[in-house]
RNA sequence: GGCGGGUUGCCCGAGCGGCCAAUGGGAGCGGACUGUAAAUCCGUCGGCUUUGCCUUCCCAGGUUCGAAUCCUGGACCCGCCA
């Protein structure tokens, strides 16, 4: 079902997949690619201490070119993550340099599962502080700096838009030339040719494009994904919680399956073709039942299993679909493992009654605890909820908003699961001596 | 600078001294239906120690047994004239 892309179609692949919004000249990109393996980049500043749903774009298309024979580079922003590109909206802080390397370090570990460092074409793992650090000011100002026209630099739109509200500071407006530097270097020492990034990315990777051009006469390629964005108008890559992140201690498995599992039917063909490693008949045969059998959401649960797997192995996939079963009613609350339950009500919001709470065996009752783990805002709106019907204690509905539930109900003695509506769960447990 | 209009719950918008926690629409939420969707229908939509109590109608005072509704001052918005 799956198969490799060769050297030569990766162009034509990414086309079709809709992951080229802009590039230099293609069919130059496309003559080196037919030639034979070539050396592309791709940088990730620590901004976060997690990768999100939009770098796996990134992450995913320099994926491409390797399983196509290619050689990537994965670039973590040492040095450019202590500066910070500039943002429309206005200056960033300063992050601590003590912070921004921890940031590295996770960074480089959350990227390398995804590459492959063996063999004829091994990726490899480069950090831009190794060969800005030491740079010298007049090193930078001579040497690199004399190639860039601040002219140009002020047409950047971000730029624009900071000088015409409340400027930017030389530190962020400088921004460009040390991601430009990159390029030039890692052209230098791998004879990269090649930088990818998102559209949002384009004009610093083109000015790395010029650098490479005039110190090195040589013209290298450079290629961007589009921005993605989402049919009912919302943000790409967003819970209605935050951001979709890939490190599991800060969103689980579990949430990253259902988020997966939740895609509109209308943004189903951009997440197949962006996400999915499978070949063309199968993305489209699963385009295909998503038009016939929307019903039947199987373009959904195939990427959530596929991407789940991708990024946090297939043990936690299978337990965050079984999870999602057992939540969603179609399996058993009582047959799901404790740890299983147990990492799906972490992620959903829980309380942790204090023993004092339980009197004769009775949790506090079910509208105190409705109100307590947040799934509604007060402890009327969850008296309204149990009268309309949509409250459920441990998939039964709640008949009486003064219903207390029994020590004796908790599911492996520890759990009461509580939802609202369809989709939505909290878990209460009592508070142990451990905790 | 002068004259007039406005500011109501998440949003839009009724209300013009008691029957107002405040009509109606939208959003949201729940139920039915379904696909953990859309559309549709039904319900719900300030809080609480809930047959009652508390806090809300830009802010601060005042009149009154009683005010979102009247008066005074202030803030902001919008028209028209200069």
């Amino acid at each position: 079902m799956r198969e490799d892309v060769a050297v030569s179609d990766i162009i034509d692949d990414l086309s079709w997949r809709g992951l080229i919004a802009h590039s230099t000249d293609l069919d130059a990109l496309r003559a080196a690619t037919s030639a034979g393996p070539i050396t592309l980049y791709c940088g990730f500043d620590p901004t976060a201490p997690s990768l999100h749903l939009g770098n796996l774009v990134q992450i995913l298309t320099v994926r491409r070119f390797q399983r196509a024979g290619h050689r990537p580079l994965a670039l973590v922003g040492g040095s450019t993550g202590l500066i910070g590109d500039p943002k429309m909206s206005g200056e960033r802080t300063l992050n601590p340099v003590d912070l921004v390397h921890e940031w590295v370090e996770r960074i480089r570990g959350q990227l390398a599962p995804f590459f492959d460092f063996e063999g004829d074409n091994a990726a490899v793992m480069v950090n831009n502080y190794d060969w800005t650090a030491d740079v010298s000011v007049l090193e930078f100002l001579r040497d690199i700096g004399k190639h860039f026209s601040v002219n140009r630099m002020l047409d950047r739109e971000a730029v624009a838009a900071r000088l015409a509200a409340g400027g930017i500071s030389f530190t962020e407006f400088s921004y460009q030339i040390l991601q430009s530097f990159d390029y030039l270097r890692l052209h230098q020492q791998y004879g990269c040719v090649l930088q990818t990034g998102g559209s949002d990315q384009w004009g610093n990777i083109t000015a790395g494009v010029d650098l490479v051009r005039r110190v090195e006469a040589t013209s290298v390629h450079a290629l961007a994904t589009p921005l993605l964005t989402k049919a009912d108008g919302g943000k790409f890559g967003k819970t209605e919680t935050g951001t979709v992140w890939l490190d599991p201690a800060m969103l689980s498995p579990y949430a990253f399956f259902q988020f997966c599992l939740n895609v509109d039917d209308r943004d189903v063909p951009t997440w197949l073709r962006t996400f999915s490693f499978a070949d063309r008949a199968t993305i489209e045969s699963r385009e295909e039942a998503t038009r016939d059998r929307p019903a039947a959401r199987e373009a959904q649960r195939f990427i959530a299993r596929e991407l789940t797997a991708l990024v946090h192995g297939e043990g936690e996939r299978d337990a965050a679909e079984a999870a999602g079963r057992a939540l969603f009613g179609q399996g058993d609350l009582s047959g799901l493992p404790a740890a299983t339950l147990t990492a799906a009500l972490s992620e959903a919001p829980h309380v942790i009654l204090d023993p004092a709470d339980v009197v004769d065996g009775l949790l506090p009752p079910y509208d105190e605890l409705l109100a307590r783990t947040g799934l509604v805002a007060s402890k009327a709106a969850a008296r309204r909820t149990v009268d309309e019907g949509g409250a459920y204690a441990n998939n039964v509905r709640v008949a009486d908003p003064g219903d207390r539930a029994s020590t004796s109900d908790l599911h492996h003695g520890t759990w009461l699961v509580l939802r609202r509506g369809k989709k939505s769960f909290a878990g209460v447990r009592i508070a142990t001596d451990e905790s």
